[in-house]
DNA sequence: CCAAAAGTGTTCAGGCTACACCCATGT
DNA sequence: ACATGGGTGTAGCCTGAACACTTTTGG
């Protein structure tokens, strides 16, 4: 069936920057797929598609992660529209883009799908990307150093128990700086939303770690306060 | 002539969230445009349009903001993309939304323009307003606190020339606190972006003001040595 | 001389930075 | 016993908050 309008009409479609983060390689990764048709056959792209006329954007969001990728409960949040009229050689095509960050649990599940062949690139040695969304990580990956250092979203790249080194490195990584170690567990100890747990992290030669796990719940409760993490 | 597609599409929108600062009444101001048509005749709303396929987004807000209310060279950033499916009772429209701050100089042009009637409200007395604009209005000044803190966009809002006590009143309306006078004053001459003037800003029976301006090539410099505004 | 807003410094407390050593484990 | 990362405290500095009086003008 066909649908006609009075006036010429953009395509709408939703991008998505994945993140994760490898806590062995210290490393924050983006989900990419190879596209399988032109333009850019073969390029590397970020996941996304087509909204649907009786779906919102963060459902269609949510739809494409789910198909392209596998990945679904995950933070996802909308991160800006691009719409500059030739991004798309093939006819105008305007892109809201949304940030995802996943949890390495979901990583392993994430590659092993679907038609497209998916990758997780560490985001200092990306391939080139399709279209205009090399702008497009660029700009998730300024939003998240922005986020990570406000408000608690650091949670969502680590598993539910974590060590606190492998909070500090991926603040690290993300923000791209070296911290100081003593004074980085005091500050997010200080918060009061880490609940260490009985479980200690053993791996390799040498003393175990305490393992943490965060509470969403006081953090709601600070935020309605006016509450600000800061790190 | 007819447009057809193969799916049916979404309209595409731009709306913008136009903030004034009146300095008289230190009292932040949104311009609104009261509707000639149905849907939500005479109510008022935010001032927007369709975008046409040959231009970008940010054409788009500014050409509709300078259609609708005459306005033009003002600060406009996008601001959210606004998509759930029945925002608007005919058809599925997806909405970018703009936020400008504008010059109190360009306020007297911005009324005086255009079939539609335009005016400007204090955001403490807005009426009821079409669509979602509501939470788009209410999404835009969130952001404008949250950009004012760390940026200097206040100016954006004042005249060239301006007083410490005018922008401190500014400082005070968007964020809503009381702020202390030495302090303000010490912190926003600590960063060096005011110049002042030989001029002085006379009124009433009192002493007179200095005035200021903001530097903004001193500030693009600091920029780029990863300085932040802080006030 | 009175009313009204402009302009100006100091003190105190709390947070940030810098920094070095002992602890628990596996081999 | 040694190699490896885990874990801890303090002192100086700087920044933010609180706070009251003098100055300049017009009427």
């Amino acid at each position: 069936m066909k649908h006609t309008y009075e006036y010429p009409r953009a395509a709408l479609t939703v991008d998505c920057v994945v993140f994760g983060f490898d806590s062995t390689q210290a490393a924050l990764q983006v989900l990419l797929i190879r596209r399988g048709l032109a333009p850019f056959k073969d390029h590397w792209a970020l996941p996304g598609g087509f909204v649907r006329v009786e779906e919102t954007l963060d459902e269609a969001a949510r739809r494409e992660l789910e198909e392209e990728t596998n990945l679904s409960t995950v933070f996802l949040e909308q991160l800006y529209t691009f719409g500059t009229v030739d991004r798309d050689p093939r006819e105008r095509v305007v892109s809201v883009a949304y940030y995802a960050l996943t949890k390495p649990a979901d990583h392993t599940t994430a590659a092993s799908t679907d038609a497209a062949e998916a990758r997780w690139f560490p985001v200092s040695d990306l391939p080139p990307l399709a279209f205009d969304h090399a702008e497009i990580f660029a700009t998730a990956l300024a939003r998240l150093r922005g986020k990570l250092r406000y408000e608690p979203v650091g949670f969502e790249l680590l598993p539910p128990k974590f060590t606190l080194t492998q909070l500090q490195r991926l603040y690290e990584s993300v923000l791209g700086t070296p911290l100081d170690k003593r004074n980085f567990r005091k500050k997010v100890l200080s918060h009061d939303l880490l609940v260490p747990l009985k479980e200690t992290h053993r791996e390799g030669t040498h003393r175990p770690a305490q393992l943490f796990r965060f509470d969403p719940v006081r953090y709601e409760k600070l935020k309605k306060k006016g509450f600000l993490f800061e790190i």
